[in-house]
DNA sequence: ATGGTAGAGCATCTA
């Protein structure tokens, strides 16, 4: 079972990129995010055309998660089992995927250590604990949970960790939040077959960053621990990064043997 | 210290 991940920065731009990636790439499950769309407006039929049942959850002009599956897609959720107003922003969203549960996530920015926003990006990542700890205790299906964390788990995720001192994505709580769910019994299943550095999968527009490789690894596959072992190949594809009009994300791509 | 680019949407806000 190949599951994916990809942070498109608008569907509505980037519809034809993800067409076209599906058909070479062909993951049985991708979870997408910033699609910026509404549910309305979300292209079902076009994804049905190649195979994909989809779902999604957005309010239109900002966030947007989806998850399009090939190998059945039920019981999709767009809630925290406790919902919680501030959290409900089209950045959350489960289904059961064939023998899998997958989750699309799109984690607050947090925008800068001193902002409100940063104490909400803790809040949120606390939340989607609970909700992991919730899913695995209820306890049937493996889980993945696929997305766009804003979290670089190590200095060796991002190009130059002296530049980013004081800044969000690296510091210590937001760290201790992603690790507090990767502890719950998940793997960060690329860097598990990856363990070397200068492997990113967002770059900058800005300042020629993609260019210079100077990236952050900040999209990632968490894979419950009775299947991690089962992964065997997982790739970042910067093709996707390089072409005309790309997303800022690479997709993330990994196979587990199921 | 700020800027650099991209997207939504038409003034800025978000990343």
């Amino acid at each position: 079972m190949r599951i994916a991940t990809w942070n498109v920065n608008s569907l509505g731009v980037r519809l034809g990129h993800v067409e076209e990636w599906l058909s070479y790439a062909s993951p049985d499950v991708l979870c997408l995010q910033e699609t910026k769309l509404s549910d309305g407006a979300f292209p079902h039929e076009r994804f049905a055309a190649l195979g994909y049942e989809s779902a999604h959850n957005g309010p239109g002009r900002w966030n947007g998660v989806a998850i399009l599956s090939k190998v059945g897609l039920d019981q999709a959720r767009s809630d925290f089992s406790e919902p919680s107003p501030e959290l409900a922003e089209g950045r959350f969203l489960i289904a059961r995927c064939g023998p899998m549960d997958v989750v699309s996530v799109y984690v607050p920015n947090g925008r800068s250590l001193e902002s409100e926003h940063y104490e909400i990006k803790l809040g949120w990542l606390r939340a989607l604990g609970r909700e992991v700890a919730a899913q695995r205790a209820a306890g049937s299906a493996p889980l993945a949970v696929c997305g766009d964390f804003n979290v670089a788990p190590e200095d060796k995720d991002v190009w130059d960790p002296a530049q980013l001192v004081g800044s969000t994505h690296v510091s210590v709580p937001e760290r201790e939040a992603l690790e507090s769910i990767v502890s719950l019994g998940m793997v960060d299943a690329f860097r598990q077959l990856h363990p070397e550095d200068r492997l990113y999968s967002w770059w900058d527009y800005r300042a020629g960053r993609f260019h210079k490789h100077e990236g952050m690894r900040i999209d990632l596959v968490l894979l419950s621990t009775d299947v991690a072992d089962k992964a065997g190949f997982a790739l970042i594809d910067r093709f996707a990064r390089r072409q005309k009009q790309p997303s800022d994300h690479a997709p993330v791509l990994v196979d587990v043997e199921l």
